[in-house]
DNA sequence: TTGACATATCGAAAAAAATCGATATATAAT
DNA sequence: ATTATATATCGATTTTTTTCGATATGTCAA
């Protein structure tokens, strides 16, 4: 984890949200693609399209945030056939909290 | 305090060993310009010419990257004279910490 | 009050990031 | 096989950030 890569990833509105829809998913995408069961789906992440849609911007740059956000080390993914969904990667997360902590 | 603000502060290598340097002033200014005695001067932070000798950039940069620092609310400066000493904002800083691991 | 110094601000040029539509790729359904 | 759907990637344009030198401002010393 680039501590620069993290900070740049954290530098924008949109990816801010993302970050934070994705710490409740249940909440925030109520009405998920049912394209898996809910267990599944919410444990395994969003997929992208309903990322998409409360994030007001395009697929392409939904999809580009996520992939930063992923470089970064902010986020994970799983592919179930057609669909990525994504999600918080907890650890590397809290790891960076306490490096934020002790460093900054 | 911004948090867009503050990651877009902290996304940039100089303007992080800014950060990381005023942690311990001593340790990394012992050349410190002796304009006051050194109780005063860094308990009150270090002088923006100081810091500029060590972030290899021009002074005009420097200066703009303190400024979007304290901005930010990383740092907080003081004047004395003709010299602008910039510390770190340390009860600002521990508070942000504080929100970056519950809210983010 | 003039000259020297420290820092801030201005204005412009260069570099990087954001953003989109179009297209490619991969999977699924018919 | 063909078509539809989800996501990724490409290429180009716009916007933002970086960075500098020049200049302005404020302070101190002679």
């Amino acid at each position: 984890m680039e501590p620069i890569d993290v900070f740049k990833a954290l530098s924008n509105k949109t990816r801010l949200n993302i970050l934070h829809w994705l710490k409740e998913p249940e909440k925030h995408f109520p009405k998920q693609g049912a394209h898996l069961p809910k267990e599944v789906s919410y444990k395994g992440g969003v997929c992208v399209g309903d990322i998409q849609d409360k994030a007001e911007a395009s697929q392409s740059t939904v999809s580009h945030y996520l992939n930063m956000m992923q470089k970064a080390g902010l986020l994970e993914s799983v592919r179930y056939g057609q669909w990525t969904y994504y999600r918080r990667n907890e650890e590397a997360i809290r790891q960076f909290a306490e490096y934020f902590q002790t460093e900054i």
